[in-house]
DNA sequence: GAGAGTCTTCATGAGTCCTTAATCTTTTCG
DNA sequence: CGAAAAGATTAAGGACTCATGAAGACTCTC
């Protein structure tokens, strides 16, 4: 799950960005209205969260920028107190929700998970395929019944590919949900963490769910 | 003893909040009807105080809807003077007990009191893990049989722990909940408490219930 | 306002995970 | 078939995350 953060607070910034990469999100940060909108634009995300103070341009108008250029990702405001009339034009312009600060995390995280149940509509339930199981909640991967443990990247990868099941996923895709935008390497890690998943889930069963596209990427799937 | 606030007044929210803390119980907050609902339905509660007057949704169709769906977590209702035909229709709803606003904290606690020795009269609350036993009334833990003093932190850690058992509970999950932050300050206070309920309770016993999930934060469980 | 108990921060060493790179295997296509 | 490209697998370092002891800060009680 990859989620964009515009919050010009660098301490606040971080520690929400913590508190999300906990929950297993992958997080992007931008500093101002600018760059905010810029990363909006180019990359993909599944939720934005969005200051309205901003330097360079307020979350205001980067709101409203985004919805006209057809872009409709949720967004959720963050405001304080002092700019109440700027939640009703953000929400006016486009922004799905709002928080007032300060909120507390269990706040933040209800709100997301509401917007995100109301934009995807499954995130929130266990993915199933066959006898593998992924509970996001309760960050658990079962096989048959029995309990396989999953680094954190593991686990995103494996989220991600349950997301699309029986459909081909590029590395590219992978890497672009799973790793923030910092992440430069062209390297093989995703092939790395393939080996790694299907060692830990496909090797102790007869049915293989993870499948090579050769020249395109992989899929998860019963055959 | 674990409690829901859905108060849309964050300074009186804060108060309530501020002085049940300081009873021992753990309080988490919503400050909508949508977030108190959610909350309501997905964490698991022995009292929840909700406010009639709520922005999203309103405290008695809150109550109505999560006896719809069989949560028969005891409701305090708070309201105000002019709400006096709410009252009745919250009573109607399934609430079980009202209080006009304003109170004073005494009285809220002598209504919080009464309603929780009036549920748990009909169901013993004691939470068990194997041989580890932690009884939220009398406020006692024991493994083994054997008694286990714990300061309230330490207390409070390991009942929300319990409360969560078999599943994964980030550091943030634990300090919004034992603590009164929002996001300044994350330190490694939680990894101290963990460290203190290991010794205390795991170190004498061959089984370990207290696992680490890197990267992500802690389980309560048997393997 | 001294002292006991509790909470929080800090520093360090131990441990785990991520990434890269190098080598081996499979697939593709002339 | 055989060469070249793509993928699989493994191992090692460096980066990050945890565990824990100890010291300092705080709080309550007497």
């Amino acid at each position: 799950m990859r989620l964009l953060l515009v919050e010009d607070e660098k301490r606040l910034s971080g520690n929400i960005k913590k508190g999300l990469m906990e929950q297993g999100f992958a997080v992007d940060q931008a500093f101002d209205g600018e760059e905010g909108e810029y990363l909006a634009e180019s990359e993909d995300y599944d939720l934005i969260i969005l200051d309205i103070m901003l330097p360079k341009r307020g979350g205001v108008e980067v709101c409203k920028n985004l919805r006209k250029r057809n872009i409709r990702t949720p967004i959720l405001m963050l405001t304080a107190k002092t700019e109440d009339e700027d939640v009703a034009l953000g929400l006016d312009n486009g922004a799905d929700d709002y928080l007032k600060k300060p909120f507390s995390f269990l706040e933040l995280r209800s709100r997301i998970q509401a917007l995100l149940r109301r934009s995807h509509n499954q995130h929130l339930t266990a993915l199933t395929l066959a006898d593998l199981e992924l509970d996001p909640i309760k960050h658990t991967v079962t096989r048959g019944g029995k309990n396989i443990l999953l680094t954190p990247k593991e686990f995103s990868v494996l989220e991600f590919l349950m997301h699309h099941k029986n459909e081909v996923v590029t590395r590219t895709m992978i890497i672009e949900h799973v790793w923030d935008y910092n992440f430069e390497g062209m390297s093989n890690v995703v092939d790395v963490f393939i080996a790694t998943l299907r060692r830990k889930i496909d090797k102790a069963s007869k049915v293989k769910l993870l499948t090579t596209l050769h020249g395109v990427g992989y899929r998860i799937g019963v055959e």
